[in-house]
DNA sequence: TTTTATTTGGAATGATCGTTCCAAAATATA
DNA sequence: TATATTTTGGAACGATCATTCCAAATAAAA
């Protein structure tokens, strides 16, 4: 009987997305979220209540997509620190491949509504902290399997790595450099080394 | 015989930039900018065009005044080691002392500005190279000087230390805490040993 | 094909945006 | 103190913002 409906909302999320990314809250107007959802007013509204919700949905959609790439990217190897290599590889080509400097989407939200929105200040705080957790529990069980030094603690490592990350997506952004990003990426991690 | 101006252009540069540090360039209105600077809106457009024209006199100030702050304190000693160690030091007290999490006016306004504001983001991008070139030179003086390791080049080195700045930056505005920057600090710098 | 429930497009709304404008206030000189 | 010149406050403007609303279009079921 009723009319069903006719678009993928998880389609839809990433389209938002990628126009929430590159221009942020405050920068992308409902006239851009039409434009690029290819959606009606009517249809945003009507699935996400507002423009604040579309945000939100986006971002738990840009965060579950991305630890589940993660993951099945790193079923390659039972290594943790070639985990953290292969994170560090792929975010290099995420960012060369990202012409638009789009950026990560969870960094950029954290960047621009810290002292805005404490909901999605909250939120892209306890992204980071997953995010540099899963860091720590590789360096821990790479020091433990001797592939990883033992001469900082596994907390203070891994927030080294974490921090990396978090320089390399600005300046993915900001100055994405190839030469530039693969020397970082190479002193980050020597630190791992004996 | 005129009247004569009744503000400090300075002061109210100072005030406008905390303003954009703190909610960004598009989070900002004008009545924000009224309020904060004390200013009317005749006097911020008579004074400086429109809101675009006093974000980017902001921008500059704050350029200038962070390079005179930084050089007038490395006055203090004249290993270039040193200087890059007294300028993290400075950094972990200038995040934490920032209760509000404005954070680096720059940074921020090179998140925000990359794909909507080519000034912006151009200017953003020349500070950047700027701060990091000035590693550049305390590294190489560093290395000449048997301070710092030869293993990574001076530009390698620099690098890395400038993201991890950058990554402090974005830390201190999303997630500051006192034991991470310290650990981050530390393990940043361990790199420079032989 | 007709019916029915739902989506859809686009006009309309009120709030807020950046900006302009001008009469009134203010100050340094005469 | 009076005059001349500039700043100032606040009202007013059009543009754009997020949001609402409803008639028309649509698709599944009868």
């Amino acid at each position: 009987m009723p009319k069903v409906k006719q678009f993928d909302e998880v389609a839809v999320l990433e389209k938002a997305q990628a126009v929430f990314s590159e221009k942020g809250y405050n920068g992308t107007s409902m006239d851009d979220l039409v434009k690029a959802t290819g959606l009606s007013r009517s249809s945003i509204y009507d699935t996400f209540t507002d423009k604040h919700g579309l945000y939100l949905k986006a971002l738990n959609h840009y965060r579950c997509e991305q630890n589940s790439n993660l993951e099945e990217l790193l079923k390659k190897t039972d290594s943790p620190r070639k985990k953290i290599t292969l994170t560090f590889d792929v975010l290099m080509k995420m960012i060369l491949a990202d012409k638009k400097r789009a950026g990560c989407l969870m960094v950029n939200a954290g960047m621009e509504m810290t002292c805005i929105d404490k909901e999605v200040a909250d939120l892209a705080s306890d992204s980071m902290e997953e995010s540099e957790h899963r860091f720590y529990e590789w360096v821990k069980a790479g020091q433990a399997a001797g592939e990883i030094t033992k001469r900082f603690s596994a907390k203070a490592l891994s927030r080294h790595l974490y921090n990396s990350y978090l320089g390399l997506r600005t300046i993915g952004r900001t100055r994405p450099d190839p030469g530039a990003i693969k020397d970082i990426i190479r002193v980050t991690l020597a630190v791992l080394d004996q």
